[in-house]
RNA sequence: GGCGACGUAGCCAAGUGGUAAGGCAGGGGUCUGCAAAACCCCCAUCACCGGUUCAAAUCCGGUCGUCGCCUCCA
């Protein structure tokens, strides 16, 4: 029973076998920071948050690394991305890449999603991607025009081995080339000349210029993981060219393999329409997180495959966030019981139930990051905590504390769906405090069949999100 | 036009040869002062056609449909 990983390089679902036992370096293209991130940036960073936090979980050491692309990467019309946003914003490039950057992972923090353990910019590594194009020139790769370099398509017969192109039908279905230096239609950027109006621009061998968009994960992939690692992520639609691209330059470069297990993530649509720039139907993650709490969010991206398409609407995350639900649910019935739970051992039924579904989410897991299966076993388990928890009388500390152990372990820490209490113990103290005294009039009002004065209570609370249930144990409480 | 993916209940979504997980919604119950929550029961033969097999949602061929990439995109 061991790790296995849908390759996109060979289109096989294959054991999972690192390069050094034990240690995992992955690498995951990362955003262009010109503009606020959508919620199709969410799934991929999601995804791949869910991978890294299983692999360790699995107790890998692993080594994750995540560019930030501030610099290289050009619209159709031939002009850099940040560039232009800095013009229409009257701001530095820098500035605009530092706004996006920071806003970036203030999102991803919010996701709660984990940050990767560097994440290298593009602009920070200039010498490093010269010294990689140097080479590529030096062993016939690469060739100069007029203060630009390209690569040669022609040079590394594997080029097209991960999108399954080739290089003869990408000659008869190109499009007008802006740049007619190019000796074959597919050959790409690997450094410009900066026209004069380019204020992004480096001195190189060649001139004043900026990288080419692609250079920069192949000379930062291998500074950091190496010239061959184990996995490289990132979504699909970055497959042609960019992921291509840098599979050419890489092992054209170290006469290496480059990463070893390529998985890519399904691309996201909004209401069934591909959101796109062009197109301007974006959803922002900060405009999702003003509507949806992160763990709902996160909740809907896990409940489909990684690598599948998925369609974003209000009904599909709503349906999520109703099973989140549900689940939490049962772990705050779980924490609410240990609080006045006597210390006995653990229920030997509970702990088989739970050891074996344990196993079941691991095995599910293990099979590509089965999320959507994984969490079913959660909702299986749910179903028997609240019976338990309901119908079970009193459980003893040590049976809940195994229970909500599983889902700390599994839901928490790697699904990352499942929340500690609270912020800060001190204030969650004070507010449980003050929610129980509440509580506890409401029940002698109650007590007297004064139900008016018992559901004025509930409802005032109601009103300012504090939702209670009746139980036959006792009122709890939790926030609507 | 080329390459690729997909088509499972009202919706979302697992399942790749042995007779359809899970969630949401809906219907019926239990519990309850009411409410909420929870639990129980009900709700599909897997786009269509043909083939292989003792056996197919799962394999093969075809048809129809949807989507992605080929051009900026996670």
């Amino acid at each position: 029973m061991s790790l296995r990983i849908y390759n996109v390089l060979t289109r096989q679902k294959e054991a999972f076998v690192p390069v050094a036992p034990g240690k995992v370096n992955i690498y995951v293209c990362g955003p262009t920071v010109y503009d606020y991130s959508h919620i199709g940036h969410a799934k991929t960073y999601v995804s791949f948050d869910v991978v890294v936090r299983y692999l360790r979980f699995a107790g890998n050491d692993v080594l994750y690394v995540q560019n930030i692309t501030d610099v290289g990467h050009m619209l159709d019309t031939g002009e850099d991305r940040i560039l232009k946003k800095a013009r229409q914003a009257s701001a530095l490039p820098m500035q605009v890449v530092e706004t996006y950057a920071r806003a970036y992972f203030a999102d991803m923090d919010a996701l709660g999603v984990r940050r990767p353990d560097i994440s290298p910019r593009a602009s920070g590594h200039i010498p490093e991607q010269i010294a990689m194009i140097e080479k590529l020139l030096a062993d016939g790769h690469a060739y100069v025009v007029d203060g630009s370099v390209y690569f040669d398509v022609a040079s590394f017969p594997e080029y097209g081995k991960l999108s399954g192109r080739v290089i003869e039908d990408l000659e008869e279905g190109a499009r007008v080339v802006v740049r007619e230096e190019k000796r074959h239609p597919a050959d790409f950027a690997l450094w410009k000349r900066a026209e004069p109006e380019h204020i992004l621009r480096w001195p190189s061998p060649w001139g004043e210029g900026f990288p080419g968009w692609h250079i920069e994960c192949s000379a930062m992939a291998a500074k950091y993981l190496g010239e061959t690692f184990d996995i490289h992520g990132g979504g699909i639609d970055n497959i042609f060219p960019h992921n291509e691209c840098e599979i050419a330059q890489s092992e054209a470069a170290h006469g290496a393999p480059f990463a070893r297990y390529w998985m890519l993530t399904g691309s996201l649509t909004l209401e069934g329409v591909k959101m796109s720039k062009s197109l301007g139907n974006t959803l922002t993650i900060k405009d999702a997180l003003a509507r949806w709490r992160p763990e709902a969010i996160r909740a809907f991206i896990l409940s489909s495959h990684y690598s599948s398409p998925v369609d974003f609407s209000d009904e599909a995350i709503e349906a999520a966030y109703k099973g989140w639900q549900r689940i939490w649910g049962a772990v705050n019935l779980t924490r609410d019981q240990m609080r006045r739970a006597a210390p006995f051992e653990a229920s030997a039924a509970v702990t088989d139930m739970l050891t074996a579904a344990r196993a079941q989410f691991i095995e599910r897991m293990d099979d590509d990051f089965n999320t959507p299966a994984a969490l079913a076993v959660l909702q299986d388990v749910t179903r028997q905590v609240n019976t338990l928890l309901n119908e079970g009388g009193p459980q003893t500390l040590a049976t809940l504390e195994t229970i909500d152990a599983f889902y700390r372990d599994l839901g928490g820490e790697v699904l990352g769906i499942v929340p500690e209490r609270a912020e800060s113990a001190a204030d969650a103290a004070r507010e449980d405090g003050l929610v129980r005294l509440l509580i506890d009039l409401r029940a002698e009002a109650r007590a007297k069949k004064d139900w008016g004065t018992g559901d004025t209570i509930r409802n005032r609370l109601k009103e300012l999100g504090v939702v209670l249930e009746d139980r036959a144990d006792g009122t709890t409480w939790k926030l609507g």
